[in-house]
Parts: structure tokens; C-alpha cells; sequence
DNA sequence: AGACTTTTTGGAATCGATTCCAACATGTTT
DNA sequence: AAACATGTTGGAATCGATTCCAAAAAGTCT
């Protein structure tokens, strides 16, 4: 009752295992009678080539790995959709996995690629620094997407976060702001390049940020509230702030409406990723769009490109267009 | 410069393959030198064991696979937190991929249990039917989570869907509710169920559903609006609603509210999940919580004794006790 | 020192699918 | 009918790590 093998197809077919072999991988030099008789065989055993045997002969699996500190995120399970679809095209599986943000477990998840496990890894949000990062694409079928380190040698597939803090920043501007804020998270290579947006477009204005805050870790609704519990306690309150994703800028409207102010009218609120959240919360929420899916098909190309032309290396970065999605956070 | 095999570890450190191999899997039956000798020839050659070679002689890889039509869901992440968890800490990496609710994509990605690329595999939300699942059941390591069949002969890990929607529709009537309406899910499995549990409440009560809705496919916040919004064209408007999920329930409050209605005064609403949203969500919902972190470790366990006990086939259901979480959406 | 146990080692066989080469069968051409 | 091309086939070698067995080395006891 255990696992038919090859040779025992081939027994039952009455022929060799390497027309079995042929036959299952549809090779031509087959005639159509033994053609009946295998396939008749291995309906009969229930039959299933063992993967390991197979990768470990063609050296390859057909799998890919893509990691995430969290699979919660919108963005990233879109952006992940995207990679599935492409790489479905070609007939790869891709699989995911939660580091969630743990150095060790990354490590290990990363050693499947290492050990021949997958073929290929995508990154959405590494823990590891982005010196680890480029030093095993150095070597390794490696990608990244959203996430990108800072230095000019990074590479991978993103939106340009600097210019899309940029934009909604200058929107807020645009529509009234003269008192910004920014809450943030620097902990993230995104979160870094959006302050310098943010910072940028405040300066343009020759505007002077008025207050910032910074969470470290990842962003959330109840890290949201309290960052905007602490924005409210200045003298000067802001007219408007800008939030580094739409679950804190959720938060962040929703302790402004607590302490009876009115958004947009007293303070404007705008938020990051056009989440489901940007719709659900009220007013809805002003915020950027990425190419998320997109995202994820250019990313698997690359990867794909990388893991089967033997020359070809990382390659530079791909910026793709972001989207200023203006609702009732800001309008006024 | 191709990947160091054992043969070449073994070369460098000037010993057999055997030996190298007993370093590798921490045999006691190797001397102090020699242990040394191949630790180093490892790391200068950079050797990783190929994963497919030792899947093959080993016949195990501990991997297991989840699968889910969604990745979204907070209660499938949170429970696959709880699979990755007990997993680790049996040595094995979890990984998991979204079937998107396709047929030919779940098949080709239960495949993977069949052909021997995982150990093990969890199912959170099947595409199949539940005969089909049953029947794999028989034969692999297969456990399923949340969303379970409702046959007799059903197994896995979830909370009583029954008794959790039976509980909350008699908290809305406990709080006044006299003319309860439900939206809900036909096509879930544990949409059926709920159900169920609130027509048992209302019968219960003394009291006839005054009118449902149920929409196909997934819940989403938007289907959530539009189905209130056939439910407010009602000539008798019911006094309280219950949502098979909070986003639905998002979406239910916010309809209502933009209709001229007050949430909870004239209409009550009720989630179910207790996810972020529904602290969002204003007021506050009044929902289900469910321990999914503690289901995902459950699941593993059973699907541990599943894959190293040969004896155990599957075993029945078990059922974890979900809580009522009281918020702003009932009260009054 | 010789007769033992115990520890450590080398190396061949193994896992199951693929692939290559030689051999055979069939068909075509002259 | 011989010479040749074309289409099929069988089976051994291969991928790389593990494991078992026999043998060598080291240690113990009388």
C-alpha cells in the first residue's frame, strides 16, 4: 500500500521505466499504444511522480518563496496575487511565509532558498539589514518588492516612496495646510523615504514642519490613536497630517473626531495605500495608490529572468507610477 | 563554482562521506577531530545539504502547507501565527499560499502534498467540496481549520459557528431587539451554520427573522453597504442586524448612519470576528471573538500525530469556545 | 602481550525520476 | 533487396545525502 514508484508503472504499463518517464513528461518519442498502457497504469497505482526525486535530478523545483513580516497587509497580498498570477504563467508555484519580523526565522526560511528548496525568493519586508540583503542577491535568485533599501545599489520592484509622500504632502498644502504634521515610521526603509518627501514638499512651500512623530515598530490602528493623542497636546494644534499608512491614519481621524474636532475642517488627514480602510473610515480617507499587483507581476519577471538566464544579475530598481487618490480627509 | 556537494565537503576535510554525513546530523559516533576537520571544510566551501537529495532518502521534507482562498483574513493570518508557532517548535517550517478561491489553483497546490513536496497540509478555506476533502482526508496528513463541513463526519479545529451566532443574536435580542434581521453567507460553510445558530435564537424567542439577505461569494465591506441598503428599503425596518463578519458589519453601520439612522438607537449591528475593524468601525461593533492563534496550534498538533503516528487516521472535530465581545454597536 | 569490548571510520547501496546511448523496429528510397 | 532514415524502446548511469555493514582504530582487562 505505499507509494508506487516508477518502476512499478513500468511493470504494470509492461514497459521501461524510461518510456514511463517519457510519457510523463510528454516527450514525443512515444508511441500511442504504450502511451494507453502507462497512462492506464498509472491511473491504476494512483500514481505521483515524488517531487524530491525529480527536483533533485533536474535541479530545480518550480517553486518560489516570498517572504513578509505579516501577510495581513493589503498591499502585500496583492502585490503577492500578482506574483501568483505571473508565476503561475510559467508554471511556477509560489509560496508565502510570515517572518514575523523575527531575525531567526527569516534565517530560515531564507535557507530554503539556500538549500535548494525553491528556486527563487521575493522580499517584501525584510528583518535582515540591507547589507544582508544585497549580498545574498549578489549570489542568489533573490528580489524585492515595496520595500527597498535606501542605497543606490538596491534594487527590486516599488513604488517611489520619496515622491508619493511628496505629492499627497503637496496636496495638503494645496488644499489649505499650513500647520503640517507627519506620523511616521522609521523603522521602515519606506517610512524613511517618505518623511524626506514629506520634508521636501514642506520645504518647497517654504513651509516649517510642525511637529512629527515617529513610531518604531510596525504601524497599527492603536499606535495611530496614541501618536495623534500626543499631536493634540501642543499648543499650536497642526491643520493637517500626514500618515504613513491608512490604518494609522484611521486612528489618527478617529481620536481628532474624539476630541470634537472635525476632519477636514479643523485638521486634514491623509493616509497611505488606499486600503480597505481608506473607504471604511469617515470621512474616507485621502491616501495613495499602488500598482500592487503590478507590482508583484514585474517582480516574478525579474525573478524569473534572474533564475533561468545564467548571466543575468540583480537588476537596477523599477519604480512604478503611484496614484493621489483624493476623498473627504482632505477636500474641504 | 557550482553548490559543494557531501563528496566535495568530504574531499576537503580528507574524510569519508559517511563521516560528513554523521557531522551533519549530529551523530554521537564522531571523534572530536574530525568533527572539526569537516566543520571547517563546510565552511569554507560554503555547503548547504541539497534539500531535495535529503527529502529523497529521508522520504519526509518537515514542510507543511496551509492553504487559504484569501491571506486578508485577520482570523486565517492569526491562526496560521499559531501553525507556524507549533510548528517551529517541531522542527518544521509552515508556509502557506491562497487558492483565490479557483479550483485548478487548490488543486495544483494540494499536488504538492500528493507528490510529496510537504509533509502535511492545512485547509482554511476550501475550494472542493467537502466530500472531496473528506475522501483526501482518509489517506494524507490533512487537518482543517475555521471553515469546517457539516457532515457528521467532519473533522478538524474551529469554534462552534452554531452556538457562537446563537449567542449573539440572543445578546441583540436580550438588548432589545425585536425584529432581527441577518446578513450572511450561503456559500461558506460556516455562513451556513450561522445562520442556523440565528434562526435557532429567533425560534428560540418566540420571535420570526423579520428578513435576511445573503450574498454569494466572499464578504466584503462594500457588499456589506449594498445589502443594507436592499435591507433599509424594507416597509418595517428591523431594529437589530446581524453581520456574519465585521467588515460586512462595517459596511451595514456605515449604510445605516449615512441613511439618517443612529447605530445602536434605532438599529442595532453585530459583527463577527473581532477584528481590527471592528474597533474602526463608529460605534464600536459588538462582535465574536475566536481564538485563532490557539486553533492554528491545535491544527498543527493534530496534523503532527497526523504525519509521524502511522496508526492515526483523522480524528474528529474540535470545537474551541469562542467569546461575545460587548461594544457600542448593541449597547444602548 | 593477547583477547576482548568500544569507538570511529570508509564506502557501497539506497531513495525515485530523468536522460542518454545503443539497439531494435518500422518505413522509405533507390 | 539492400541501404538508409525515422521512430521507439530498454536499461544503465546519474543527481546528492543517508545509512548500514564490515573493518580498522583505540581502549580495557586479565
Amino acid at each position: 500500500m505505499a507509494r508506487a514508484t516508477v518502476q512499478d508503472v513500468a511493470k504494470t504499463a509492461g514497459v521501461s521505466v524510461g518510456t514511463v518517464s517519457r510519457v510523463l513528461n510528454k516527450s514525443p518519442a512515444v508511441s500511442e499504444s504504450s502511451k494507453e498502457k502507462v497512462t492506464a497504469a498509472i491511473r491504476q497505482l494512483n500514481y505521483r511522480p515524488l517531487a524530491s526525486a525529480r527536483d533533485l535530478r533536474r535541479d530545480r523545483t518550480m517553486r518560489i518563496l516570498a517572504l513578509a513580516k505579516n501577510l495581513n497587509s493589503p498591499v502585500i497580498s496583492e502585490a503577492f496575487r500578482g506574483v501568483g498570477d505571473a508565476a503561475a504563467l510559467s508554471g511556477y508555484v509560489s509560496l508565502i511565509a510570515p517572518t514575523s519580523g523575527e531575525l531567526e526565522r527569516e534565517q530560515q526560511l531564507v535557507d530554503m532558498l539556500r538549500n535548494g528548496s525553491v528556486d527563487g525568493l521575493i522580499m517584501f519586508s525584510p528583518t535582515m539589514s540591507d547589507d544582508d540583503v544585497e549580498e545574498m542577491a549578489e549570489l542568489l535568485s533573490v528580489v524585492q518588492v515595496c520595500e527597498i533599501g535606501d542605497a543606490e545599489a538596491a534594487f527590486g520592484v516599488s513604488i517611489d516612496d520619496r515622491k508619493a509622500a511628496f505629492d499627497i504632502t503637496r496636496h495638503l498644502i494645496e488644499t489649505g495646510g499650513r500647520r503640517l504634521a507627519m506620523i511616521g515610521n522609521r523603522a521602515a526603509r519606506s517610512g524613511r523615504l517618505r518623511e524626506e518627501g514629506f520634508r521636501l514638499a514642506v520645504a518647497e512651500a517654504e513651509l516649517s514642519p510642525d511637529q512629527m512623530l515617529f513610531a518604531e515598530g510596525d504601524f497599527d490602528f492603536h499606535t495611530g490613536r496614541s501618536l495623534t493623542r500626543e499631536l493634540l497636546k501642543a499648543k499650536r494644534l497642526p491643520d493637517a497630517v500626514f500618515c504613513g499608512s491608512d490604518t494609522v491614519a484611521a486612528g489618527c481621524v478617529r481620536e481628532i473626531t474624539d476630541a470634537g474636532l472635525r476632519v477636514p475642517d479643523d485638521i486634514a488627514v491623509a493616509g497611505f495605500d488606499d486600503s480597505v480602510q481608506a473607504e471604511m473610515c469617515v470621512p474616507e480617507l485621502t491616501t495613495i495608490r499602488q500598482p500592487a499587483y503590478d507590482m508583484g507581476r514585474l517582480a516574478f519577471d525579474a525573478l524569473f529572468a534572474r533564475m533561468t538566464v545564467p548571466g543575468v544579475h540583480r537588476r537596477g530598481r523599477t519604480f512604478l507610477p503611484h496614484e493621489l487618490v483624493v476623498r473627504d480627509s482632505t477636500r474641504n
